[in-house]
DNA sequence: GGAATTATATATCGAGCGATGCAGAAATCG
DNA sequence: CGATTTCTGCATCGCTCGATATATAATTCC
């Protein structure tokens, strides 16, 4: 339908592209697009409109599309965006962590403190891919992108925990997958309690009561 | 705004009301307030547009708004329909159950089934109340209800706890409070699983693992 | 039957939606 | 410098949104 093209402005490793004729962009594209994020993760696809979005950003419609191409590739660059820019709140912890079980124990702390935007984060309150309903509102590629990130999350905690059973720190015949969705499904519970106002102490409790299911190692 | 009176059909025991005069109402205010809710359950509030809904319901847009009010009216009344219609489904054997690990267990159980459509409805995948947004998306009214309606799960379980504790069945040093957000954002998560198409099945592992973080009864 | 009352069907309403056309401004290239 | 290229601000596109005005059909009351 678009074409899809644009200037591919996304280089890999933040240096700045080979200069481009023309009048230069006036506004820094980075910026806005945090700007988009955030309202996208706050409100939703559906009830955010191009007029909050150019508002927010600081920018006409016109070089809103000339940027990003259309509201459902800006979504999707917003989506992207969330994922390097906030996740690793979430994530940077779990991936150091010894073992399996304070893995999991920093994966619900850190989030904790990221739901509740108590870590000096300036986002909105819960997870944007946990609390996005994009794909039930009728957009089926934006929505298999969300599912596809929850499922990330998923995935890394059930190769964790393998690693863990090769590590002879779990019991073989503990069932990975459900012990892995288990734990995902704490935390998108957790987003939910933080978008209600829950506080951080009493997600706290929460991912307290959730590492009492920790397996017995049985030793 | 609106003249909010409407003819409050809604009697509180499911008799006719007393026959008013003038031309019959020519379709059936359930079954069409029936079809709202799981549009609105499907979709969201925002993403349903009056078209979708009176499509669904099968009669024109005026006939919509002289038995309804307006959209929010709708979604306020199709609120009221799934708590109604569908919720005994997850508490119904909970207030039944002899003890509050037994009701926890039912409810987690029968949980499982409502939310993956394995309990012969025809209802959406997920929970309604769970699921919605509606507080984010700009409408404040609606959001309130939809936060009210989530708490009264959380108070539900709060208040059977607190009998448990009375009972002797949890210690009394047990953080209630805690452990009832706990078990409510488990089947949050839950409701997110299912309607990213996990399975019943997949979703019993769940409800197991939260069991297994039941308070040692110490004794 | 006739008057009064109420619901439905058709055809919109103004507003806002997502998205663009166009002319001018601001840069690079020769 | 002029030619070219690219972006921006203004105005607006066609469309759909939520919500109604109007005319007609269907019922009750007398």
């Amino acid at each position: 339908m678009q074409k899809s093209g644009g200037q591919d402005q996304g280089n890999p490793a933040g240096q700045i592209a080979a200069r481009s004729r023309g009048r230069p962009r006036a506004f820094d594209r980075d910026a806005a697009l945090e700007q988009a994020t955030q309202l996208f993760w706050r409100k939703g696809y559906a009830a955010t409109s191009i007029s909050d979005l150019t508002e927010a950003m600081g920018i006409g419609s016109p070089s809103l599309y000339a940027a990003f191409g259309s509201k459902e590739e800006l979504y999707a660059e917003a989506l992207r965006h969330y994922a390097e820019r906030y996740e690793f709140r979430v994530w940077g912890n779990f991936r150091a962590a010894a073992t399996a079980r304070e893995a999991i124990m920093v994966f619900l702390r850190d989030s904790t403190a990221a739901l509740t935007g108590s870590c000096g984060s300036n986002g909105p309150l819960g997870c944007m891919v946990t609390l996005s309903a994009v794909g039930s509102e009728g957009h089926a590629e934006l929505g298999e992108r969300v599912r596809v990130a929850r499922r990330v999350g998923l995935t890394r905690i059930e190769d964790r925990l393998s690693r863990a059973v090769s590590a002879g720190e779990l019991a073989g015949k503990v069932d990975i997958p459900g012990l892995a969705r288990f734990f995902v499904a704490v935390q998108s519970g957790m987003s939910i309690l933080a978008r209600d106002g829950a506080t951080r102490a009493e997600l706290e409790a929460v991912a307290s009561n959730a590492m009492r299911a920790w397996p017995e190692t049985a030793g």
